[in-house]
DNA sequence: GTTGACATTTGCCATTTGGCGAATTATAAT
DNA sequence: ATTATAATTCGCCAAATGGCAAATGTCAAC
């Protein structure tokens, strides 16, 4: 086991598989990765290897550096990804979040932000329940 | 087994070592790997995963794409030099959106995607009802 | 030749991955 | 409701990884 693992590696493949309108057997016929082990990625249960990455990658419309640093095992800023990560007020954010959301309109973006505003109030009321 | 590992990797990384003046020990150390695999690999008796290489990359004075490629796991014209101004697959993202986000953790962001993907599905299938 | 320090290798085993084939679940058509 | 098909999950197991601790090899000093 290595700390730098993502922990929802496996749900960020599934989106990817159901963007491009992927089945689990479609996706395994064009990556040649088995069916039933890309279930069980996408479900956590197993973490893909470099070698596996790089099968689904293409398939899942991921470039290859992004999905190795999502899984962990790039560095960020040795994969050259970071390199096109633009600082806000001193956070990071992203590139892969910031390609998904960049495809969508503006106002869903912002959407996703008042949506988040809520979901944060909502933590806080309900730890403030919890003590 | 993977059809796409280089097969002198261990012999690579033992030039690696040997140039920095670099004992297993040592290098187990500053890596934190084992001393007993890192042989192993040398050797060619096991196949460094994609955390091994991270980990040995920066001590054996590799670019870790270099390493990845030289591994197999990238593909060479996937691990070039990242383009020097962002790009966000012909999207642009919002400066206010990319502001917020960014002062959340990494996880949360990730988080941030999966709702929209929900949310995408929901108002596809209401869509799809009305109609 | 012996000894000790240092470096590397080996035996072993727990854990994890990855695929086959069957079972189960979901979905669409009737 | 039923049935067929599609999709996903599961049981199982072989293969592979990775680390501990011990064993072996190398070399310098005596």
């Amino acid at each position: 086991m290595d700390q730098n693992r993502s922990t929802n590696l496996g749900e960020i493949i599934r989106q990817g598989r159901v963007t491009q309108r992927l089945t689990l057997s479609q996706l395994s016929a064009m990556s040649g990765v088995s069916s039933s082990h890309l279930g069980r990625i996408e479900r956590g249960e197993r973490y893909p290897s470099g070698s596996i990455l790089r099968k689904i990658a293409e398939p899942l419309g991921f470039e290859e550096n992004e999905l190795f640093t999502l899984a962990g095992y790039l560095t960020p800023t040795s994969s050259g990804v970071a390199e096109s990560r633009p600082r806000y007020g001193g956070g990071e954010l992203d590139p892969y979040v910031a390609r998904i959301l960049a495809q969508e309109p503006i106002d869903v973006q912002r959407a996703v932000i008042g949506i988040l505003t809520i979901l944060k109030s909502l933590a806080l009321s309900t730890v403030k329940e919890s003590a």
